[in-house]
DNA sequence: GTAATACCTCAACTTAACTTGAGGTCAAGC
DNA sequence: GCTTGACCTCAAGTTAAGTTGAGGTATTAC
């Protein structure tokens, strides 16, 4: 297959870095689409390696697949996106990473000396009581909820 | 119960606000200890709050507990870690989260504008390319080039 | 002395983001 | 025209950090 066009799932995963099996699994999530050939294969518009590349780019910023799926949502279905566009969903992005790089600063400002101190208790130490919420937060397994 | 010297684990989960299933789930792992009495119970040294304390911050600081329960392998067995043990611990943590805030900072600061751009390729755009193999190959920054 | 808690163990379930494998089809090169 | 490699589906496994539940024992309160 020459065509540059449509790409074949292989293509895809070669050009972007991405393993087939994960491209398969972001079509069971909804963040990227393909048709399929006479032969039950999967092809893909040249469009996909800037939404995998996005993709990639977005979980380094530490956005979950379900997040990046939505933002994707908001995306024109008629017309390839355009930078504009792009631009509409990194500036979001770009805010959250704002945030959390905040938070973290915050939380190593707060951090010198204080760990070896005596104040680790949960109503009185900064560290341990974030925004001020005694423990309000529901549990639940989250990898790196604060982070 | 009312001896302070001695936690049962739902003294420790009721003033740590960590879940009793927490407790038991650190104690698999090695991150905190306790003794048996006579009735097959879960008993604490005081001592515990910190340790789990120390976790909570951790965690916070996005260490994994294998992490923590590694560098908890560092404290002393024979007496009660002093505020100077603990900052050695936390020394290091520390400096690994300067590290991350710096990747995100980075990051953020690659981010402006890139992601609409043309760039997203994964030979030329520094946000597809970490650990900036490009710049051995003084091929030089191109954020905007191909858009 | 008995009912209500608190505790015990062990197995299975949860979420995220995938990977691995089995069993089978399709396409491409020679 | 046949073999090799790419592709298909679907199920199950993986890691982290726990939670939930079942079935049973201990402790506490009245």
């Amino acid at each position: 297959m020459k065509t540059l066009r449509q790409l074949s799932v292989g293509q895809v995963a070669k050009r972007s870095g991405v393993a087939v099996s994960a491209l398969h699994f972001y079509e069971t999530k909804g963040l990227i689409k393909s048709w399929r050939n006479a032969g039950n294969q999967r092809r893909y518009p040249r469009e996909v390696l800037r939404r995998v590349a996005v993709i990639k780019v977005a979980q380094r910023l530490g956005v979950p697949l379900a997040d990046i799926a939505n933002a994707f949502q908001g995306l024109p279905e008629a017309r390839t996106p355009t930078a504009a566009d792009w631009n509409k969903i990194s500036d979001i992005w770009r805010a959250q990473l704002d945030q959390r790089i905040n938070g973290l600063i915050k939380l190593r400002d707060q951090l010198d000396g204080c760990i070896g101190c005596g104040c680790l208790s949960l109503k009185v130490c900064p560290l341990r009581n974030p925004e001020d919420k005694l423990a309000e937060q529901g549990t639940g397994a989250r990898l790196l909820s604060g982070s």
